[in-house]
DNA sequence: GGTTGTCAGCTTGTCTGAGGAGTTGATACG
DNA sequence: CGTATCAACTCCTCAGACAAGCTGACAACC
């Protein structure tokens, strides 16, 4: 028998190949441990693998005693993957629509510490501009980006923000290799602009600065 | 010894612990399954079923004959936990942000597809604001939501809308719970102007009228 | 009748020993 | 120097034994 996976493994994707087709829903107890060994052919301790990856993917819960119970009906999504798999183009629209939102809500609720981080961040920014090799340049701008929207105070778009980065950063890092010129292009100008906009209070303005510079940013790629 | 979780979850704890703690980089090898087990003073087949929750978490990976490894050095983020634990009020803000761009993407590439989509749900949903029980009127209003970011042909929006569902769901929920009146509050004609604003192909103008529902939605929870 | 206690039979949890299969690096050879 | 071989190491799978925990049935009691 040619073996591309482990059996622990093909044993997992059966039983949640199972759980996609409704033989056992939301709740359902699996048979035990020695039926579902015997029914795949497997050993009981290949069995019990099977089940704790699942388990570690939280779609199965093992109660001792009890039995194996279903508790989700489907893998959470890895936002890791989907974003990897996904047009670059649209991960870069959902970056616009993260970013001019924390844009505005940082217009409203910054305080004094978050200006101080863009005055930080911004000039660091300039100076990775001119003379930095390009990861410093990157992380520099991304830190900036940041800035404003961690100063939105909403936990919901910052952690949302940093699992668009690795995303970003990769595609920057492509940008900057197939076209020398575009740090130049890649305005200091506009990011001072945001930061003016949201010093001011003003959440139409930071939004459309944002929304101006992220277009352009999206544009780039084509 | 009082145990509340079984010794192989304690294992799988411990060794997250330990990659935590810089014990082994990122791509490091694993010492041996008998070796491990020896050092946390537990059988192999237990070190064996804690790996495979790793695994299921894609924090290891197992190649046999060649060892175990680490391949990231922290659980990708769960984000149906981040969502459960979020403020709602930061939930709604990161709909908002979606949504809002959602639907301004949509006035540009929405299809005739989508257009009766949205007469579709609208009249779901209009039906369901008089008559259904809540949980029917909460699935009519989603899918109406759900119909336009899906015109949008924004895949990653999309996933995004899908993520945030079911914390919007159960905020409904206990809003419906909590006031009676929530219902006719909650206007049919902000849904048939953010549809009609997508028909009109006005970018800025269904933007609008999606942050003023939303913003009006996400202010009844306080 | 209703409540409580007991227990048998089920379940998962853990350990051990054995052998199979794949990988890797050292070593001998051409 | 390049290649082939091989021994040692790794994970993979199985089987058997016993511990620990849960559940439902049934008897004892109030």
């Amino acid at each position: 028998m040619i073996r591309r996976h482990p059996l622990a493994e093909q044993a997992a994707e059966e039983l949640l190949r199972r759980i996609g087709s409704g033989e056992w829903a939301l709740g359902a107890k699996l048979p035990g441990e020695t039926t579902l060994a015997a029914q795949l052919g497997v050993g009981r301790s290949t069995i019990r693998e099977a089940v704790r990856e699942l388990a570690g993917r939280r779609v199965l819960e093992s109660r001792q005693g009890a039995g194996v119970f279903v508790i989700a009906l489907q893998v959470a999504e890895d936002w890791d993957k989907v974003l990897r798999k996904a047009d670059i183009t649209d991960v870069l629209e959902g970056r616009l629509a993260i970013e001019t939102e924390g844009a505005r809500m940082a217009a409203i609720r910054r305080t004094p510490a978050d200006l101080k981080n863009f005055r930080y961040t911004l000039a660091d920014r300039q100076r990775a501009a001119v003379k930095a090799p390009d990861d410093w340049y990157i992380e520099a701008d991304l830190a900036f980006h940041r800035a404003v929207v961690t100063a939105a105070h909403n936990a919901v778009l910052t952690e949302l923000f940093d699992t668009f980065v690795p995303r970003i950063r990769r595609a920057m890092i492509d940008m900057l290799k197939l076209d020398e010129e575009h740090r130049h292009r890649h305005d200091q100008a506009a990011h001072e602009a945001i930061a003016d906009a949201i010093r001011a209070k003003d959440p139409d303005l930071a939004a459309a600065r944002s929304r101006e510079h992220l277009s352009a940013v999206r544009s780039a790629v084509n």
